[in-house]
RNA sequence: GUGGGUGUAGCUCAGAUGGUAGAGCACUGGAUUGUGGCUCCAGUUGUCGAGGGUUCGAUCCCCUUCACUCACCCCA
């Protein structure tokens, strides 16, 4: 037997319902948002990802999915959106349409990593973008768009969490003010905090081990070393968050995992999820463009994680797809007979199924069921001489004759109050 | 890359201190010569994850390996 590959899973049919109800509400929700859909290719060039993710971080350092093409290019899958979504932005140089441009993705993402719950090899984002705005109105734009959409989906119990990261000005004091703090305590902490400290100090606030946890409790705040912009910056997306009721936890150790993060950061988190709290992650990436060649504008965005999303869903919101008709034959002629009623159904739009094997009445009737058709058809031999149909309605056990020339008009009038 | 757990029917899982396996669900047929759900009856399905070792004999014991899963690292 062929298997699939590690951490790569099919999406089986009876799972549908719940991809499709994601992907409709996330077009009616960000649509009202003014945010148009783009769609960019899996595989980038190598170097894209490096340099705009970082050469330092984890994923490009050992999680992306990267080769040789035929012709010695190096490509890799790309592990998150944002940056095929900007090399598109400043390739087709989309800001000389609009000065705002709003876009939206889905679509499958790549790392490898060993899988658990809630993290796969290839998985599934929903990410939004906002390119060419700096206002603070434009980050809790964005948030409320995000959390609309949970509203419209039924998830309840994720909660908003906030920091700032600064900017180039205030950042690397505040970066240094830290690795010193830590300097000064380094016997109380984990080994994996001794080693990364230098490298990723802020990530040494975010560790769950306990005794790093103590050590840490009266560490620097980012909050405190925010430049004068930036703490403004911060502060204006409070007040409106504030304002628009939108409730939010400050968190001033949250750490984002790539490098092209400034000023808001941002998570929904969650209990539900397992070891991955995080279900929707993002922030302001001012420098971003700028620094892949295109002119210097500002962006914010955020990406779903849509198999987490799922995790948290709760599936009696989902909207349930039944059949309108089922139709029961008994005997070949009417079997042919039924095959071309069948197919003026299904071109009238209705949802209609039979069974094509001459099993027996009670066979098919089970399967009727089975599938929780609303209205089964009845056309045996006997019907056929007189021209007749049974008709009958599955949920409340009643059943008619009616002339076979009445059929579509009764159909029409049947289905129309479901 | 590191650590724990689990691999028996399509699915969820029992099982014996070593004598080649069972239940429920699902599926099919019947009880009702042409009527679903409830009930009852009958039937189908297995290289017991793979390879090797010990043994008269291994699904069970030993070794190796693979897969899945959860967690660490890190992240959506």
């Amino acid at each position: 037997m062929i298997t699939g590959i590690k951490g790569m899973n099919d999406i089986l049919p009876t799972e549908m319902e719940a991809w499709h109800f994601l992907e409709n509400q996330v077009r009616e929700v960000f649509h009202s948002f003014g945010f148009k859909e783009i769609r960019v290719p899996a595989l980038e060039k190598t170097e894209l990802f490096c340099r705009s993710i970082g050469d330092d971080t984890d994923i490009v350092e050992k999680e992306m999915y990267t080769f040789l093409d035929k012709s010695g290019h190096s490509l890799t899958l790309r592990p998150e959106g944002t940056a095929s979504v900007m090399r598109s932005y400043i390739e087709h140089k989309l800001y000389a349409q609009n000065q705002v441009e709003r876009l939206y993705y889905v679509g499958p993402m790549f790392r490898y990593e060993r899988p658990q719950k809630g993290r796969y090899r290839q998985f599934h984002q929903i990410g939004a973008e906002i390119i060419g705005e700096n206002s603070p109105l434009a980050d809790v734009q964005l948030l409320n768009m995000l959390c609309r959409y949970f509203e419209r989906i039924g998830i309840t119990d994720a909660t908003l969490q906030l920091n700032s990261l600064g900017c180039p000005d205030c950042r690397p004091g505040y970066r240094q003010t830290l690795i010193d703090f830590i300097s000064s305590r380094l016997d109380g902490l984990c080994t994996d905090c001794r080693r990364r400290y230098q490298h990723n100090p802020l990530r040494v606030l975010d560790c769950k081990v306990e005794e790093c946890r103590r050590a840490c409790q009266d560490a620097p705040s980012v909050l405190d070393h925010l430049c004068a912009d930036c703490s403004g910056h911060f502060a204006t997306v409070r007040r409106l968050l504030t304002e628009l009721a939108i409730p939010f936890e400050v968190n001033n150790r949250m750490v984002r995992g790539l490098d092209y993060y400034t000023r808001t950061t941002f998570e929904m988190v969650s209990g539900r999820l397992g070891a991955q709290n995080a279900v929707a992650a993002g922030g302001r990436y001012d420098g971003l463009v700028a620094s892949l060649g295109g002119p210097a504008v500002s962006g914010i965005g955020f990406a779903i994680g849509m198999e987490r999303l799922i995790l948290m869903l709760d599936e009696s919101t989902l909207p349930v797809s039944r059949p309108d008709l089922f139709l029961v034959t008994l005997g070949e002629k009417a079997l042919d007979r039924g095959f071309s009623l069948l197919s003026r159904m299904q071109r009238e739009g209705l949802h209609a199924e039979m069974d094509f094997s001459g099993k027996s009445l009670k066979a098919q009737m089970r399967r009727a069921d089975k599938l929780q058709a609303r209205v089964v058809l009845i056309l045996g031999e006997d019907e056929l001489t007189r021209n007749q149909i049974q008709i009958r309605d599955m949920d409340r056990g009643s059943q008619d004759t009616i002339d076979l020339d009445q059929l579509f008009p009764i159909l029409g009038e049947r289905l129309s109050d479901i």
